[in-house]
DNA sequence: ATCTTTACTTACCTCAAGGTAACTGGTTTG
DNA sequence: CAAACCAGTTACCTTGAGGTAAGTAAAGAT
């Protein structure tokens, strides 16, 4: 079932290029997936804004659920994007905080702006000509 | 609710602003869903380098079903990052191209390599001081 | 004392992205 | 003329992200 079309190809070129192909593929998956879901974004903005207890992230943003917020939370902090902290002075609070490290998707982030500013402004263009 | 030290604002603080403005949000994850799922990257990736036909592509993405290939080309010919030029001067040939326009995503590209290799690293260093 | 809030968890469901594998219709090579 | 190659298509299946709804244990408020 194999192609013989690939013998055309020394050996070495085809692990060489496989190689090349992951590693340079592999971090850039790595990134999406971290920044991926239908929810990252908008948690990272809500923590961003200093809205830390969970009911508060709760209100912040409107239709997501208990848990999936809950479950988001673990992630990122698995993923050291959040620290959770709970306090008992007189009361008890449980906290959540982006980490200093988290701050580095700042280029990614801001990358993604400027393009789907020009993303959604060429879409506007298309739909002008198409018309 | 929110206090202000206006003029002398770190970076951080500049990308909170950004992101605190809803509107500033949409784009963010317009540009996320252009580049998300498996094999939007990779194909990206194959036709930068120059593999051009449907067949080079399939070569150079380890793993890609024909089904999918297929499927992604249209969605991306349709979103206007990919062009498919058909010429029979002695032979058919298909070939598939990045559009001009296309080339503006390498910044975001760029930027989640990057990050996605710091990433890695300190996953790995977590490890280490967790053992 | 009981009602509400907080910070979750659990069980079940839905739906779309992607995978599997076979097939096609044309072209080219041996 | 048969085999392989090219550029896909089609039908069916699997998986996982996310949604729905209800439950829970502890703390606080009235």
């Amino acid at each position: 079932m194999t192609t013989n079309k690939d013998e055309n190809v020394p050996n070495e070129i085809r692990v060489e290029r496989i190689l090349k192909c992951k590693t340079e593929v592999q971090p850039i998956m790595d990134a999406i997936y971290v920044i991926t879901g239908k929810w990252r974004v908008p948690i990272t903005i809500a923590l961003m804004e200093g809205n830390r207890r969970f009911s508060e992230i709760m209100k912040e943003i409107p239709k997501i659920t208990s848990k999936v917020l809950a479950q988001q939370l673990k992630e990122m902090e698995l993923n050291g994007f959040v620290e959770k902290k709970i306090y008992s002075d007189t009361i008890i609070r449980t906290e959540y905080q982006l980490t200093e490290y988290s701050w580095s998707v700042k280029p990614v982030i801001l990358a993604l702006r400027d393009f789907g500013i020009k993303h959604r402004e060429t879409l506007r263009l298309e739909k002008q000509v198409n018309k």
